[in-house]
DNA sequence: AACTATTTATAAGA
DNA sequence: TTCTTATAAATAGTT
């Protein structure tokens, strides 16, 4: 788009490179707010100059919102192929990276409390109706034992002169009828 | 660019404004790569779609190193504007703090998911287990009124003509019934 | 997904 | 840097 074909290869010269940024930069920035104006996209431009100045843009909702969702959306997309990641990263990184971890746990755990569900289609809430299912039968599974143990615990223990006294009977149903 | 002049403004009909976000998209991203490679420029771009999807471009860096490279432009920025404490010692105690607040989540989500039910004592199961009869509740009603919801749907939008050839009762049964 | 008439971006020149 | 201009590129509307 100018008055010779353009080769994609760094531009040696450094003045003309200097110039082409400069052009291709202020474009670049244009053409970002243009899609997200027209076509109503979240979007987030970073450039760093090969000096090292920044220059930026991002919709409305702010780079920082922008980046945290993008980490929650890349975290969500990484859950099963990366097991762990180099500790060493940067901080920053690793910060960000955890406040995705929290939001989609959260966002995980209130489907399994109920609540949120809107954002689901049939198969997805199926699917967390089994999984709740499931967990009843393992909690009240525990429970029972937990209970089982305790009564076999009392009368081990020797207490059964007592708990005749009182009723065995009386007891052993009210802890096991609903 | 084209055969009508833009107005920057929102393409208010559907099709048009997923076409032109797609051409547009695709232009974009060849122009950040460009400019980084013609101009020795660090580039990082993120779009997300009206629809939430994401799209992304970064040089080879990679995305989550350019982040890390514009969070610590931008709070090296911040450091005269804000007279905040030592910021090194805030920032550890800050992923300290949301790095126990996952585990208590997870730990939490477990209990939810029915494992590692060991630590908990009679009382808590049962909390837990009314937790979740009330999750259950309205997972069922919520996926109840998505299925009425689309069936209504399909009745109002003329279906029904097709649907009588085969059977609206035999169907409603199918997916009434347990 | 292709096409093409136009607009837009920009490389080179001043 | 900024402006001008010739030309390459992008793309809006169409098929």
């Amino acid at each position: 788009m100018g008055r010779g074909r353009v080769v994609l290869k760094r531009i040696e010269n450094k003045i003309n490179r200097q110039v082409t940024f400069s052009k291709r930069r202020s474009g670049l920035l244009k053409k970002a707010h243009e899609i997200s104006v027209l076509c109503d996209a979240e979007v987030a431009l970073i450039i760093f100059s090969s000096k090292g100045k920044l220059y930026e843009f991002a919709t409305e909702n702010g780079m920082d919102k922008i980046l945290d969702r993008y980490e929650r959306y890349a975290y969500a997309e990484n859950v099963l192929a990366s097991a762990e990641q180099d500790p060493q990263a940067n901080w920053c990184h690793e910060y960000r990276k955890l406040k995705a971890k929290v939001e989609a746990i959260q966002k995980c755990q209130r489907h399994l409390s109920g609540e949120d569900l809107d954002s689901l289609n049939v198969k997805e809430l199926q699917n967390l109706e089994g999984q709740l299912e499931v967990s009843l039968k393992h909690i009240r599974s525990r429970k029972s034992q937990l209970m089982h143990d305790s009564i076999s615990d009392l009368l081990r223990k020797g207490v059964d002169v007592y708990m005749q006294c009182i009723g065995v009977e009386v007891f052993l149903k009210c802890v096991f009828l609903p």
